[in-house]
DNA sequence: CATCTCGCCTACATCGATGTAACGTCCCAG
DNA sequence: CTGGGACGTTACATCGATGTAGGCGAGATG
């Protein structure tokens, strides 16, 4: 078995107290005693047992962090992000899928694990507006992305309004008119979809061009074949377009691809601007422009809120809501010799 | 506070013991009992702390996985197919990455973790040949991957000299003759690349093809960049080639890059094959031809072995190794008219 | 010189659950 | 009618750590 505190104390001569003590850097030791139990420790090969540790502090170091799936690039980045951000802090991360599934988003939030997890970062799929009650649990969450907000959680998110309006603007800075769009959910106003088409239509406006609702093309997932198939679809529908806005990478390069079997030429013909950039976007043919929304931002900004809460545990705490900062990552799919890594204008 | 056992016992009127065995499923207790225990239970919303049973029953309910990086396509769908493997087993991951940094996969070996979770599930990259007294621990592990080996562990692997044999024979029968290998590792014998290579060349001589030196390219990494330098240099050099085998998918994709950048045809000049079937490959243009390796049935099977482990543990236990059964997933990259996903050979 | 403070350390209770031993009750066989 | 089991339940010790209160000796203070 493994050594416990009460050996090691036993082998130094001191209390069991006295080795918790000395493991958790008390500072009034005298030397002497310090060394005889560090010496214990080595001898025993001795380490903490952190369930024990857990019961008796009510903290664990880890925290659960719930995404829809880790196939889904920008979620494994997130995550990978995530890990690291958390590491930093000393703590570790336990990742829970639930495939945007509903019961599974709203049993992530049951608080099953509450006692195995200090806190929970959650990015909803399934949830929404409507569900803003599920959200008000008694144990630390984080809430990512734009599916559903509530003033009573912490939340980090992206610029998705202005970033789209930016990236937008900078197609049309190029002389691109005719804008096409893929990955629109019909009717949508508070998602990412939704507000990433606002942001669309500002830039419109902003420049005076009309708004064609005939460049629009919906996709349901947000996948590389969605994507392809959305692209088809408008070119099937006629649309005349010289650049395309794919709401995340995935949509893009399917879009992309799309364009590419049917002998388009990217950005001669049809400009592509994708929204996310994930690492895969840059090794693309041609290498996909894209709006970077800050993920290692919004990994760091949620685990240190998380960590707030774990801390200040009172109710009565503001809720704070951070966006990331955005950027232009310029690339080859708009502009044929653009540097790959070149970037355009950011926000904060 | 959250209630306890004791706060169930109290009104509920029986022994905390009682409460105890309903939660625990214990069959002799009168049906009388058991609903007054539900309905305290009920009544405060009461749920097990987690921690205090882990420090009495020496479980925790969670393993972990422990691989490089998630960004890195392939280890996101494998630690994608570990969570949902482990779900079905009532287990929850928890994530480690080491970044290939030898330091840190020897931290992750340390234990210090070890009283987080039952086990762990470690896919190394520096630890190497020569380090296999750092795998003898005294706690769960099942290795994968094909960087050390050692009979004390359990071990799922993928069949990789098979595989490329059987990838490289595909190629052969196509009538591609000079058959580029981007992803070497100059030297190696034991690891991915090294086993790899070995498949290749058995190939080659099953079909009597020499073998030529001058047709392999070195990348370090095996990331998209590399592999689109890889491809690079193979080319700078002269080599005459018909036909690509990255050693995995990203080197692949990253060759197919650099050939598309330079106007070669694929699969007309030359014909491109990777190897673990990432989701972009099939949405690569074209789309990418390669090995699929049976991660799903991987990571099944690490669950299973290591939920063996943590059940029957005697040091006794013999340790046993298993190979995955492989695919070739054949698409546009080899073959232009293929649809997607049609397979050739496989083997168990 | 008595008292107070402070540094160092110990004893004991405690976190919230589970394992063990044992108790009373009831039933049935001898 | 009595002894032995099975059943239903309980009391208590226990897992391995941390928090609290307090003891003891040494130096500072009045």
């Amino acid at each position: 078995m493994a050594a416990t505190m009460h050996d090691v104390a036993r082998i130094a001569g001191v209390s069991i107290k006295t080795v918790s003590n000395v493991v958790n850097g008390y500072p009034h030791i005298r030397d002497a005693t310090r060394m005889r139990v560090l010496a214990a420790i080595e001898q025993l090969d001795y380490q903490v047992n952190v369930a024990a540790r857990n019961l008796r502090t009510g903290r664990t170091g880890i925290v659960a962090l719930a995404v829809p799936e880790l196939r889904i690039p920008y979620f494994a980045e997130l995550a990978d992000a995530v890990i690291s951000a958390a590491r930093e802090q000393g703590l570790t991360v336990l990742i829970e899928q639930h495939g945007g599934d509903r019961a599974r988003e709203i049993e992530v939030l049951s608080g099953a694990r509450r006692h195995l997890t200090d806190g929970l970062i959650f990015s909803p799929l399934a949830l929404g507006a409507g569900d803003e009650a599920l959200l008000e649990v008694d144990f630390p969450v984080v809430l990512l992305g734009e599916r559903i907000f509530h003033d009573g959680v912490d939340h980090v998110t992206m610029h998705n309004v202005e970033a789209a309006r930016a990236a937008t603007a900078y197609l049309l800075g190029l002389g691109r008119r005719r804008i096409g769009v893929v990955g629109v959910h019909q009717g949508e106003v508070v998602g990412s979809a939704g507000l990433r088409l606002k942001g669309y239509r500002q830039a419109l406006a902003d420049a005076g061009v009309p708004f064609d609702e005939n460049l629009l093309s919906e996709a349901g997932p947000w996948s590389r074949a969605a994507g392809a198939r959305a692209m088809a679809t408008l070119l099937d529908r006629g649309a005349e377009i010289d650049a395309v806005f794919g709401f995340n990478d995935a949509l893009a390069l399917g879009a992309m691809h799309e364009l590419q079997v049917r002998g388009v030429q990217i950005p001669r013909d049809i400009a592509v601007m994708g929204f996310n950039n994930v690492d895969e976007s840059q090794y693309a043919f041609p290498a996909l422009t894209t709006v970077d929304p800050g993920t290692g931002q919004i990994a760091r900004t949620a685990v240190a809120m998380l960590l707030e809460q774990v801390v200040h545990k009172g109710p009565d705490r503001a809720r704070s809501r951070v966006l990331a900062d955005f950027r232009i990552e310029v690339r080859g799919s708009t502009e044929a010799d653009a540097g790959a890594g070149t970037s355009a204008p950011s926000h904060g």
